[in-house]
DNA sequence: TTAATAGTGTCTATCAGACATTATATC
DNA sequence: GATATAATGTCTGATAGACACTATTAA
């Protein structure tokens, strides 16, 4: 139940229900949890970068020993965002450059399980863009928590805890939609990059190839990038531009105070 | 408190804290409430349709006698969607044929007001698109329940109880996108309609006028839409043929099961 | 010089806005 | 026939996909 000194539980299942409720707890407001997806871009067994996500194994039932999403409970005195930073930090290290919110669930049948009754949670989802940079040094000697494909067709396990699952592909959805509309991309990039790194991005996370030409003429022509005047050396081949992304940021959501 | 016999509230102050724990309410689980934006068209002072909103007047502090979404708490033993559906029933009677989620609101400031003391309430807001045939025979005789213009240029108050003025704004965001993208208009018309009739609620929900020829062009060539061999017949004019609505209705949401 | 990728130019099919024209109903 | 709106046709500029071509670096 405690990972690195820190409490935590994967979405879908808070830790305790306080002792003096649980004979009434059909009666009681369903629980508040919020969790995240959080993609990275890795290179697949192909080689090629594919969508990753950091998973956490369930230590406890239900779903006990399955790979579910890092999520806790909101407290009383932070906002839902300001959970979903604190409980990536707590149970993965991460602290994500993008984070917004994805969806909130709370169907009856969402956690139920074959040898568990059902325990009724509330989940805000977030889902959150993340580069190397925003991992901490020890992230790979953590326990508990592990890489996975997005996708099953890469490799990720058939069967997530609770409904992670459809939450993952519905997230998958919202990102290659944001992507393909020219708003999400260069998360997944440090402040400068070249437009070849920018069209792998996309290419990754849409899964398809792209015309370099034509990229490279609509996301100059979008406005929301900045040439600067360095150059990337090192390869064997003429040295690429760096550029910026000085377009819009937070677009598609209402305001940080109110949620 | 009670309205027709059933307890509502609006988003934002749920009804009853129960007593044993008022004491600790810090160390509480935030509240939890559903409420929802309700969108409708109707005709404007000018006489040209426009979207409007029923509200419910808040009987009780905080934000007494200001205008509210209507809402109130979810129920251990509905899903989200279903106590959206349960308390537009109670509050307004209205069964709306669209229901889809719009976001969940969590800040810390959103409930607070100058002489009360801060009520920490998460919302999960839904948002409707209803036509006439949605609403009940004696709609127009409930109390505390009134028409409000969507948007402030046409009317409607300035000033909404809590935060609703941001949440119906986004929704109007949302709303515009869904239907510039054609997947949201037929939600305000019955089964059959004139392509005039569909151009229509575009051009007031966008609030512009389009081009009659290339709106017929586009719809035709959307492929969602079906030719019937009924005309509507009785204007001084050619009678224009009925078309029936045949693309995805559900897009972009999770499924029933899990919301 | 060669390999490798950066970066440019251009052809074409498709699409969106503007607007002219024809069709068919009621009065 | 007058009027009002339905329905069609067409011109033009912008955009997206395909792809050929030139540029510049390191080895």
């Amino acid at each position: 139940m405690s990972l690195f000194g820190v409490p935590f539980v994967a979405a879908g299942s808070v830790g305790t229900i306080p002792a003096a409720n649980i004979s009434e707890r059909e009666h009681l407001q369903p629980q508040l949890a919020i969790s995240t997806v959080i993609f990275a871009l890795r290179p697949k067994e192909d080689g090629k970068l594919g969508l990753w996500l950091p998973l956490v194994k369930r230590v406890r039932e239900p779903f006990l020993n399955l790979w579910a999403l890092p999520g806790g409970p909101l407290r009383a005195d932070e906002s839902l965002e300001g959970a979903a930073r604190r409980n990536l930090q707590e149970t993965t290290g991460i602290e994500p450059a993008y984070l917004e919110q994805l969806y909130a669930f709370g169907g009856l049948q969402r956690a139920q399980h074959k040898d568990v009754g059902a325990h009724r949670v509330v989940s805000i989802v977030y889902w959150a863009l993340v580069r190397d940079s925003d991992f901490p040094e020890d992230f790979e000697a953590r326990h508990n928590v592990e890489w996975h494909p997005a996708e099953p067709a890469d490799g990720c396990p058939e069967e997530l805890a609770f409904d992670h699952r459809e939450i993952v592909d519905y997230a998958l959805w919202r990102l290659r939609n944001k992507v393909e509309y020219g708003q999400a991309g260069y998360h997944f990039l440090g402040e400068l990059f070249t437009l070849a790194q920018l069209r792998e991005v996309h290419e990754a996370v849409l899964n398809k190839t792209l015309d370099k030409a034509n990229f490279r003429r609509d996301m100059l022509a979008s406005n929301t990038l900045e040439e600067t005047d360095l150059f990337q050396s090192g390869g064997r081949h003429r040295p690429p531009k760096l550029f910026k992304y000085t377009g819009p940021r937070g677009l598609g959501s209402p305001s940080r105070s109110t949620t």
